[in-house]
DNA sequence: AATGAATGAGGGTTCATTCAT
DNA sequence: CATGAATGAACCCTCATTCAT
């Protein structure tokens, strides 16, 4: 049988269930982004969190369900982000593409953390079919949107030849592997040459339609 | 009378400590691919490798060391080929270029394990100097190879305007956003798509050097 | 405007402190019987009962407790359905055995659920001394009613020669016995036939005295 | 990842495979005589066999299978010791049914801690059906075999009637009653009374077979 | 050089208990 | 009275590491 408790804690129902579940994801993210997925436990996150250590049984059921969760959680902020991206940038499928990028390498978007905490998700798909799922269907998405809008721009004028989804495909591409560079060599990669090498390769893939700024 | 054979020296130094620690290393990668990093057990490695448990510490001295050692032979895996793949493209600045497009998104190279693999180490670097030390070490010598390449090309004729070093950096974050492509949704992204979004790139870096095959 | 009632009082104080307390003990005792002693959670227990976790420390101190009260119960629960068995039979001493017999093998005392919790407490007297005290107390008032009314017996007439306690600690075990058959395998033993072994037991007892019906 | 040892153990490889997992199984028997089924822990269990926690892991998977094998363990071991007291008594069914009594009391066999073992087990066979299994099957074959050695009784003379099934149900529910009231009540209870209690049973059940002793 | 039984720190998880609401 | 979110000790289990063989 279990012990009692001894001592009374700080916060006692002060927050509704679903602020809690978005506390601990918080802790978790800052957590998987310090030490990694593998070595993270659950006495980290709870701690980030100054909560303890029962209550992620609670909210979510175990330790893989907070993972799973806290990756959904990614998944779908990611996806908000892009929608009130695309929602300012206005009907311009030009400034559609350019405000995306301008997201992906945005400090909100791609600070050291995040990107570790992605990378560390993608590090396990083959072997979390879950996790693959989740993150499939978001790039799944993403890359409708984005061929749409390149599409959008063939048929607006006169373009390099490339298929839209070829296009899609390598800008997402692009994206992806200037956030590895950013995740593993921090100090050598910088978000503003990123986004260039972006517009560069959009300046290309639509000559006369992007000034390569 | 008994024998005086007691007992038969079975497989007792039929191979070179050598030869034993790349079996140890090759099993860890198939463990690794299949399970993931965190997953990965002794036990794991020492079964995929038809060995007792207690090898890996005579040949390396603990876990994180056998796994240190396996990115490592993976990194310079990578770097033999690129260099025979160099080698066998001759003279021609824009045949190398091919030439480590097509080795990067060839069989050998980014099979499914192979890919999980490096994406396992790759989530990892975050919470393990060693592992980003060894990746970035790998990237920077690819990037300087790729960069001399591109500065021959704008040397050899007219270029499209970007500086060697961005081009180098695009095309290497390409490939490896492709890789995770290729690695999230092997059944949406095949091989050959990839290498077309590469030589589109290339295609368009240094205008009428590729054709856009 | 709104209504002055903030709150209905829904079902507050519905029941005396009395019928909670029962409450909460028919729900332990299906609990147990279902899931056993050491699987049995305060959680199950409430749930079972359609009442908050909260409401166990309040009409007991805590678990053990709330499984104490539950034993007392039942042992209570057993003895009253002995004396009024007793009531009814009659003044007739073979009457008021066969009446015993009767209800130890009757639906109401012996159904699978009760067996089983009976087992379950019985399964843990060596290690809680409260329930060992419970059991032993019942079984010792039960045993010298027993023997009593075998004294009746042999004093009425002639018997089979044994002393009236080793037939009451006979016939008492054999009831035991046999409910660990009703336990262990009910679809292999049925209670009709526990009945008549016993009463089979009684008629050499007390030869003469019962038919082997 | 898991720390390593620093302590050096007593005993190292000094037993074979089986001997430890008789080991374990007798610590096991020790330890749920003491404390119980469900307060047994896993750290009681190896300490009681001076031994390491990680030990269980290795010889049996679970605390579960543990536990399972220790109850198979006490089955054969009582089977055994029936066999070996029926080919002891020879070939008269009187002295065979006497043998078996004689062991059912002896105090290699019906001593606290295996009384409490036994119960604590039989209190958990609704739970867990495994136990049941085991226990079921094992009594099957002990009343099996009773009933064969009563029908030899009956066909030899004459006997009280009842059937040979009956007898047997009979004498086997009295054994385990008894052994209920030396499990509750020990003070109160000898096994010479039990004992008694049987052979009277017997007496009356094949008249003139069985002296009273 | 190679084995694998043994170790034990550390992890995830459970659950009796508490107490603000 | 009643609730149920929160707590944290204690459990079972895993697994890197050790070392006698």
């Amino acid at each position: 049988m279990a012990s009692p408790s001894k001592k009374l804690p700080a916060s006692r129902r002060k927050v509704t269930k679903e602020q809690r579940r978005e506390q601990l994801i918080k802790a978790t993210i800052k957590s998987v982004a310090k030490r990694g997925l593998g070595e993270t436990t659950m006495a980290d996150v709870t701690r980030e969190a100054g909560l303890s250590i029962g209550i992620v049984n609670l909210h979510f059921q175990s330790k893989n369900k907070l993972l799973e969760e806290t990756l959904r959680f990614l998944s779908e902020e990611y996806e908000s982000a892009c929608q009130a991206a695309l929602a300012k940038a206005g009907a311009s499928a030009a400034r559609k593409l350019a405000a995306l990028v301008d997201l992906d390498f945005s400090p909100r978007v791609c600070d050291r953390g995040k990107l570790a905490v992605w990378f560390a998700y993608w590090g396990e798909v083959k072997s979390r079919p879950v996790y693959l799922q989740i993150c499939a269907d978001k790039d799944n998405r993403y890359e409708e949107i984005v061929t749409a809008i390149c599409q959008e721009l063939i048929d607006e004028g006169e373009s390099s030849g490339d298929s839209a989804s070829d296009i899609a495909a390598g800008l997402s591409a692009l994206v992806n592997g200037l956030w590895l560079d950013l995740h593993m060599t921090p100090d050598k990669t910088d978000r503003k040459t990123c986004r260039k090498i972006c517009m560069n390769y959009l300046a290309h893939a639509f000559p006369g339609m992007f000034s390569s700024a």
